[in-house]
DNA sequence: GACGATACCTATTGGTTTGAGGTATGTCCA
DNA sequence: TGGACATACCTCAAACCAATAGGTATCGTC
């Protein structure tokens, strides 16, 4: 009907291909409140290693998500050094809750074209 | 020490938090050879709608890998139209393997993080 | 012959991650 | 005393990827 343009490229795509470091530090914070450098250890044991995010990484997330609502932050003194803890509000419980979902389909979406290959022997070649 | 100091910046970290358009490509290429625009929709049809990677996207993908040596292609015509199929070398087939490993490790151990909050609940406050 | 589908392509933009820096305090111990 | 190291915060520049938006050209069909 109108000029054309039906071809809708709007962005239904997860764009969560990135943003797992954004789910894991939703999720560990619900698990329990922490400050920065604390949670990139976290992140690194929690993972076994395998995730590895840098304060330079985390640092800044942290800041987007305190100023986006997600989270809530509180700086507190131990020992003479300061820390920032930061607490998941009750918008990022939402915000966690979507992007879990959102990575639950890309990974089973992934995995079962992963799958696809292993019954796929049967071609001929 | 001396003058230049050519700030290399090397990745020691999976990079593979992006690089899900190159394990799906890899992967439905190597079930059976494709050209490029049946390669966008298929990945579309095969995640069942949740993946969408434009062409924007697997364009350049398919050539960078084709030059990398993981992709080999051939240019054919099928009724005036030009296609250029693609097919995964041996070369490719390793580093299918090693992508796929990789995501394999990001999936569990995400995984393992978000299952943790499910038994955190007797953290005593 | 206009339109939509097929089929290729590139350039620009925007958001994330990385790596490398910088500041400052506390602890350990030689 | 001071050096090294861990703690704890921060930011910037480069690199990277994907999304968007363009562009060309052919074919079928209405």
């Amino acid at each position: 009907m109108s000029t054309s343009f039906a071809t809708s490229k709007r962005r239904t795509n997860p764009d969560f291909l990135n943003g797992v470091p954004e789910l894991v530090v939703l999720e560990l914070l619900s698990q329990r409140p922490m400050y920065g450098y604390e949670l990139v250890q976290a992140i690194k044991e929690a993972s076994g290693e395998t995730l590895e995010f840098g304060e330079g990484c985390i640092y800044p997330l942290l800041h987007k998500l305190a100023e986006r609502g997600d989270l809530s932050s509180r700086r507190i003194d131990v020992g003479g050094r300061s820390r920032v803890v930061y607490r998941v509000t009750t918008k990022g419980h939402k915000q966690k809750a979507q992007s879990q979902a959102q990575w639950s389909q890309v990974v089973s979406s992934v995995g079962r074209i992963l799958q696809g290959g292993k019954y796929e022997h049967a071609k001929t070649a």
